[in-house]
DNA sequence: GCCAACGTTGGC
DNA sequence: GCCAACGTTGGC
């Protein structure tokens, strides 16, 4: 079992939005990096912390598990859709998803206190120009950030 | 809104 | 394959 972070913008679709929903597509990602993770390594039953990114409290805002792993990210196909992606067939789709169960809130890590913390040092968010949205966690990160939610 | 960092594109 | 131009990300 592994752990994972996973960006997004809580304007669009948030920690809360997660909860209404219980399980949701993952949909959107379009970093080479972050696709090959989804695509060859997110499996079934791995734990994903919620990022809020690009917000005014950017931080760590609850816990998902993986309940669908990889299937072709379908809004590559839609031409209405911002992700859509023209180079893109259903014979050889270029992006891929999972799907996500929605586990629980933490009281938001903000990112300012994470990077305060050694622990966390060698992850990619807390370093500059950091740019993945999909970035694995090891065990003793993940510990690490729940401590500082008081779990 | 600003701007640094970074990824992608496309001409050569 | 190189690299300049451009667009996007994302914290502040």
């Amino acid at each position: 079992m592994s752990y994972w972070l996973f960006k997004t913008e809580p304007d669009t679709f948030s920690i809360d939005t997660l909860k209404q929903q219980k399980v949701s597509c993952w949909e959107g990602v379009r970093n080479y990096q972050a696709r090959n993770m989804l695509r060859d390594e997110v499996k079934v039953g791995d734990e994903v912390l919620i990022y809020h990114s690009s917000c005014k409290q950017v931080g760590v805002a609850g816990v998902a598990t993986v309940v669908r792993a990889r299937y072709p990210d379908h809004t590559q196909f839609e031409p209405d859709s911002g992700y859509f992606d023209p180079k893109a067939t259903p014979e050889t789709p270029r992006w891929f998803m999972v799907d996500v169960e929605y586990q629980r809130h933490v009281p938001l890590i903000k990112l300012a206190e994470m990077k305060q913390n050694p622990a966390l040092a060698e992850m990619p968010l807390v370093k500059k120009g950091n740019r993945l949205n999909v970035m694995p966690v090891t065990a003793a990160q993940w510990q690490a950030i729940l401590a500082m939610a008081g779990e």
